[in-house]
DNA sequence: TATGAATGAGAGTTCATTCAT
DNA sequence: TATGAATGAACTCTCATTCAT
C-alpha cells in the first residue's frame, strides 16, 4: 500500500524520456513543455515537480545522454584488443553510435552553441568531452607502452581524435556526408590512426 | 519597390553588422529584434523594411558568413605553394581564422544545429561544406599529380580533413582545447596529413 | 486539455459577455485583445485558453447572438397566434429584439461585410439567415392551409419578409428612421403583410 | 509646357480607381495603404499628397460610390412611366444595379457598419438613404395624385421600400438567396408594390 | 503529489504616416 | 509635385511559470 520510495526516479526517467521524444522531434528550443507534458502523460505541475525549469529539464537531460555516452564507450574500451583492430573497431562502434542516438545529436549541438556563451554550461561541456580524450589518451599511451603505436604525445592526439569524431558527427547531421558514411568514416579514421601506427606499416 | 541600391547594401549591411555583434553576445535565440534595431541604431520598421523576418535576417547573416569564410579560403589558396609547406600554412589559416570569427561560431553551431530539423537549412549547410571540401579536393588531386601525396581517394580524404577543421572549431567553442590551442591545431593537422605525404617521409 | 465543463462555460460566457461589451463599444477592429481582457477581468493568457485567436472570438461571439437570436424567435413563434395577430406580434417582436441587441447589430454587420470575402464565413451566415426563412416560410404554408393566406409561394415570400425585416434593422442602425420607428417598421410590415392576407379585406 | 490645371483630378481619380479594385478584393479593413499605392502605380507620397489619410481615402471612395448610385437612380426615374409598369422596372433596376456594383457592395457594407460607431460617418450615411427615400416618396406622391396608388403615407412607405432595397441586397451579398435572385426580386418588389395599388387588382 | 487554469511580460510583426531629397 | 526609405506605436499571440485546489 505505501508508495514505492522513488516513484521519483521512476517520474524523472519518464519525463526525460518525453523530452527526449520531443526534442529529438523539435529541437530544444521549438520544444514546448506543453509537448514534453501531453508526451509523458503527466500534467504540467508534475513536470515541475520535477524539474524546476525548462534550462534544469534540459540540463538533467544533456546529463543523461553524456552519462550513457561515456557508459557506452567505457563499456566498449572493456572490450580489451589490440591497439591495430582497437582502431578499426573504433571506427565502427562511431558508426553505430551515431546511427543510435543520430536525432540527439541536434540537441547536443544546440547545447554546444548554448556553450559558447554561458559559462556553466561550456564547463559542463568540457568535462564530458575531456572524458572522451581522457580515455583516449589512455589507450594511446597504453599503446605506446606495448610499441603498437609511435611515441607521440598522447594528449595532444587524444584531442586530434576527439576532434576528428566531433567533426564527423557533425558532417553527418548535417547531411554532409551520407551516403556511404561508413566509409568515410573508415577513411578517416585510418588517417589518423595509421600515422600513429609505427613507421613499418605505411598502409 | 526595391530599394535604392546605393543606400540599400549599405543599410544591409549595417544591420548585418549589428547583428553580428548581438548574435555574438546573446546568440541568435535570445537576439531580439530589438536588441538589433538599437545596435543598427535604426527603427523597426527600417529593419523590417530589408528583412521580412527574424529567420530571414539569420538566413541572410549566415548567408554572408559563409561566402565571406569561402572567399578567405579561396583567396588564402591561391597563395601558391607546395603541399608539405601548404598543410602548415592551412594549420596557421585555421587558427588565424578561429580567432577572428571566433564570436560567430556559436551561432553557425546553432545554425546547423537547425539543420538537423530544416531541410531547407540543411541543403544550405551542405552545400556550404561541400564547397570546402571540394576546395581540399582539388588540392589533394594536384599534389597526387605531382607526386607531393600518397595516391589516396581526393575526396574521402577532404571529407575526413574538412571533419577535423569542423571538429577542432567545435572543441574551440566548447573551451575544450586551449590554451594550447595552436599547437594542438598544428598537431592534429600533421596527424591527417602526415600520413598522406608519400611513404618516404614518416614525420 | 480541455477546461472542466464547470469552470470552462462560464469563463466562455464571461469572456464572451466581455467581448460583447467591447465590440459594441468600439467595433471589432477597434476593439483590442487587452481591451476585453480588461473588461472581462482575466489575463490574456486566459483569454488565449479559452479562444485560440481574436477570429476564433469573434466567431464564437457571432455564433451566440446567432443562436440566440434564432432561440428566441423559435420561442416568440410558440405562442401560437392566428396569421393575422400574427404579423402584427412580429412586428413589435422585431421593434424589441432590435431594442435590445441593438449595440450588436454594428458587430453583425460587419460579419455580413466580411461574409463577401470569406467564403467559410458566407457559408455560416447563408445558414442562419436561412433558418430565419425557413421559419417565416413555414407559418406562411400553415396559414396558407388554414386560409389565411393568399396561395402565394411560401419560400420566396419569407425571403422577401426576411430581407425587409434585414432592411429595416439596417436603416435603423444607420439612424435613418428613427425617431418613430415603431410606427415605421409596423408600416412596412403590414405593407407586406397585408398583401398576403385573402383578397377580402384591402386593408 | 503648362502642366493642366487638374492633374489634381486626374489623379483622384486613378487613385479612387485602385481604391475601388483593391477594396473589393480584400475589403477595407484588409487593404492596406501600399496595395493601393501599388495597384495606382504611384507612390506612397503622391497618394499623401492627394489623401491625407487613410480614412479620407475611404471616404472619398463611398462618397463617390453614393453620388453615382444616386445619379444613376434619378436619371433612371427620368424615364417617365406609369406607377405600375415603374414598380416592374425598378426590380429590374435594383437586380441589373446589384449585378453592376456588387464587389462594392460589401464595402458599402463596411461602411455602414462604421455608421453605428461614427457619427459622422453615420450623418453622411443617413443623407445618402434619405435621398432615396425621398426620391420614392415623390414617386408615391405623385402616383397617389395620378389615382394610380392607394393613398398611404409615403414616406412611410418609401422608407419600407428602402428597407426592402437594402434587405436585398443584404441577402444577396451573404449569398442567402441566389440563383435565382431576380425572381426573388420580383417578387419581393411585388408583395409591397401590389398592395400599394388600388384595391381593384389584387394580383 | 498532482492538476490545469491562469498569469503577464515580452516576442515578432504590421502599417498608417512622415519627410528629406 | 513626387519619391520611397524610415518611423514607431500598437497589435496579436506565445509560453515558461505559478498556485489554489
Amino acid at each position: 500500500m505505501a508508495p514505492r520510495a522513488d516513484v521519483s526516479e521512476e517520474r524523472r526517467g519518464q519525463i526525460l524520456d518525453a523530452a527526449a521524444s520531443v526534442f529529438a522531434r523539435l529541437g530544444v528550443r521549438e520544444s514546448r513543455m506543453d509537448d514534453i507534458v501531453a508526451e509523458a502523460d503527466l500534467s504540467k505541475g508534475a513536470l515541475y515537480w520535477y524539474f524546476k525549469s525548462k534550462d534544469d529539464l534540459v540540463a538533467a537531460f544533456i546529463e543523461r545522454l553524456f552519462a550513457r555516452g561515456i557508459e557506452n564507450f567505457r563499456a566498449f574500451l572493456k572490450t580489451e584488443q589490440s591497439f591495430r583492430s582497437g582502431l578499426t573497431a573504433i571506427a565502427h562502434y562511431m558508426v553505430a553510435d551515431l546511427r543510435e542516438i543520430a536525432p540527439m545529436r541536434s540537441v547536443v549541438l544546440e547545447y554546444y552553441a548554448l556553450a559558447a556563451r554561458d559559462a556553466r554550461v561550456r564547463e559542463r561541456v568540457r568535462e564530458y568531452i575531456e572524458t572522451f580524450i581522457e580515455l583516449f589518451a589512455t589507450m594511446i599511451t597504453h599503446a605506446i607502452e606495448r610499441g603498437e603505436c609511435r611515441p607521440v604525445d598522447p594528449r595532444k592526439t587524444a584531442i586530434a581524435i576527439e576532434a576528428m569524431y566531433e567533426g564527423l558527427t557533425l558532417l553527418w547531421i548535417v547531411g554532409a556526408s551520407p551516403p556511404d558514411s561508413d566509409e568515410i568514416i573508415a577513411h578517416a579514421t585510418h588517417l589518423v590512426f595509421d600515422s600513429l601506427l609505427p613507421a613499418t606499416i605505411p598502409s
